[in-house]
RNA sequence: CGGGGCGUAGCGCAGCCUGGUAGCGCGUCCGGUUCGGGACCGGAAAGUCGUAGGUUCAAAUCCUAUCGCCCCGACCA
């Protein structure tokens, strides 16, 4: 292919809209466009590389057992009425009517259809397990897309559905699915890990995610540094504290002391001269719109899911600071334990501390020394707080958490009967009896792969994509195109490695050497075979890696077959 | 949805405070020189100043409304 005759506009300015890695580089490497917000075109490039990382999808879902299928873009909202997503599914889920009024939304997710499908065509156990997926646009209408192709609201998802007569058929494709997952991931070239996860509003019991690790993911990932325990920090596990009760003995008298405009944790630990440790913040919640208290050590985090689903509320949101001050009676920044007259729920940590610091639910004024069962009494002692790196594991004796952030690329859930039940989608036994299928679902962003592979492969002249999804494998550049010798040369390249079976792009532009060297860097395809006039009078041509810094001069005879050798090899791994 | 920022040529920006003929860099087109890591000279095309209304003799500039885009947060398969 020539590069001549592509549309690969390149910016040498870095857009003004874009500040992550990724979508940087897509634009300024001629990937993609922006039309609106979070909304994309793909040039012949980005298209390129979004079908690399469908092809490699596809050939292992196939391989796994699944079949494909098109489902459409728009869903009537009767389907989505039954299994009650209609009302659930919030704005998210972007609705318009047909010429005659009649209800649809675009797809966010397909679940609604494909159980549709299988309910009307799939009657007997015999035709089960069946596994159905599909590569398709998918619109979610994110409250704030963001950082590109990362998080938009138009973008490619592969997304599988299983149907199974019992649940340990279900399980068994689950795990299939983790397996083709894992290697998926690995052909795509991506440094990832599978942790386990929530449910979120897909529902379901039991769920896996695989994060493309990378210093710019927006998940935050604790992994056991000695069993294979890895997990979303969302729910990853604590493991209960094994400190005895205190002694009543250490306790020191309380006492309220003056801080002056002193609000936040920070704030207070300075003034006081103390450590984040040895103070306890109390944070105000609506729960299902009641107001709660929730204690934590002053240098934790609260786990909302977890406190959501500890106090099994349907709502948990942080209670405005109006709300904060009639509970307490006091300015937000002082909220404390102490003679408050709503439920308190406290993290398992707070039962270790002594002589701790909190607000003293008054203007300005703080405690020091209070102590739990003494100064006040929680409602529930639970296990609320985020897991951090350097807790100790939670399912084994030795290990400790390291921390990763992560980009969620993949997700594998048990789903049971959350949508067979209300759709009715069942099936005859053997024995002649009407059951519930079992389900399981597993996405994949296909586009956000795309991106995250960015995020993990990168400098700062441009991208370094994986042999695997690179939008060519190797990139001919003609450094003199109007010398007869080199432009020959360059040309004759291109046509042994495409007779090769290599992917080749020749950039054949009449361009300075500088220019099409850095557009080279900048759209980042790994194998690069650079033909100026100077090499070739040795009878020379040089090759070069993208992710390396050495070029290596090699014969013009040779350069064919040695890239050709190296394409396979890289994309084996 | 809360907070903040920005909309001026294809891209990046200045001009706005203090109203008076719309500018710079890059890119594009033409001619020439040059050319192994983002060349140089000469010439050219290209802008409803986001949109609507208002104030004014006069609005990119002041006022009001509105739309769009980005960032932080909330939210989020």
């Amino acid at each position: 292919m020539r590069y001549s005759q592509l549309l690969i506009p390149t910016l040498k300015e870095v857009p003004a809209d874009a500040q992550v890695a990724s979508h940087i580089f897509l634009v300024r490497g001629g990937y993609i466009r922006q039309v609106a917000a979070g909304i994309y075109s793909f040039l012949p490039m980005g298209l390129r590389v979004v079908n690399k990382v469908a092809s490699i999808v596809r050939e292992e879902l196939n391989r796994a057992g699944a079949q494909e299928v098109l489902l459409p873009i728009s869903l009537p909202a009767e389907l989505w009425q039954e299994s009650g997503r209609w009302q659930k599914y919030g704005p998210e889920l972007l609705r318009f009517h047909d010429r005659k009024g009649k209800d649809f939304c675009i797809g966010p997710t397909h679940e609604e259809a494909v159980v549709e499908l299988v309910r009307r065509d799939v009657r007997s156990y015999r035709a089960l397990p069946i596994n159905l997926y599909q590569i398709q646009t998918k619109f979610r209408d994110e409250a704030r897309p963001r950082a590109g192709l990362m998080r938009g609201r138009e973008f490619m998802m592969k997304d599988a559905y299983s149907f199974h007569v019992d649940e340990a058929d279900a399980m068994r494709e689950y795990q299939n699915m983790y397996d083709a997952y894992a290697r998926i991931f690995t052909r795509c070239g991506l440094k990832f890990r599978a942790v386990e996860a929530g449910t979120g509003a897909i529902g379901g019991s039991h769920s896996h995610e695989f994060q493309v690790l990378a210093a710019s993911g927006e998940d935050a990932i604790v992994a056991c540094d000695r069993c294979g325990y890895a997990a979303n920090v969302e729910l990853a596990e604590l493991r209960p504290a094994t400190a005895e009760a205190p002694d009543l003995a250490t306790f020191h008298a309380r006492s309220k002391v003056h801080t002056p405009a002193k609000h936040t944790v920070e704030e207070v630990t300075e003034f006081l001269g103390v450590t984040a440790q040895q103070l306890a913040k109390t944070l105000v919640y609506l729960a299902d719109a009641k107001p709660v208290a929730v204690m934590i050590r002053g240098d934790r985090d609260v786990n909302e899911p977890k406190l959501k689903a500890a106090l099994e509320v349907e709502e948990l949101v942080l209670a405005s600071d109006k709300a904060v001050e009639e509970v307490t009676k006091a300015p937000v920044g002082f909220a404390g334990p102490v003679g408050l007259g709503v439920p308190l729920f406290v993290d398992r940590e707070i039962e270790t501390m002594v002589n701790f610091v909190t607000g003293a639910n008054e203007g300005d004024q703080h405690f020091v020394n209070v102590n739990l069962g003494r100064d006040f009494r929680p409602t529930a002692v639970l296990d609320i707080r985020t897991a951090a790196a350097g807790d100790r594991c939670a399912r084994c004796d030795e290990g400790t958490y390291q921390g990763y952030r992560g980009i969620e690329v993949g997700q594998v859930f048990y789903l049971g009967t959350k949508y067979s039940q209300p759709m009715g989608c069942s099936f005859l036994d053997e024995a002649g009896a009407t059951k519930l299928m079992v389900m399981g679902c597993y996405g994949i962003g296909v586009t956000r792969t795309a991106a995250a592979a960015i995020e993990q492969g990168h400098d700062d002249a441009g991208i370094i994509w994986p042999m695997a999804i690179a939008p060519f494998h190797v990139e001919v550049v003609s450094l003199q195109p109007r010398d007869a010798a080199v432009a020959e040369a360059a040309q004759r390249l291109h046509d042994e490695l495409q007779a090769a079976g290599v992917e080749v792009l020749l950039d054949d532009r009449d361009e300075r050497v500088g220019v099409k060297l850095n557009d080279a860097d900048l759209i980042g395809i790994p194998l690069r075979v650079a033909v100026g006039k100077r090499s070739l009078q040795a009878g020379e041509v040089e090759v070069k890696w993208r992710r390396a810094a050495e070029v290596e001069k090699v014969k013009v005879a040779d350069a064919a077959r040695i890239c050709a050798e190296r394409v396979p090899a890289e994309l084996r791994g």
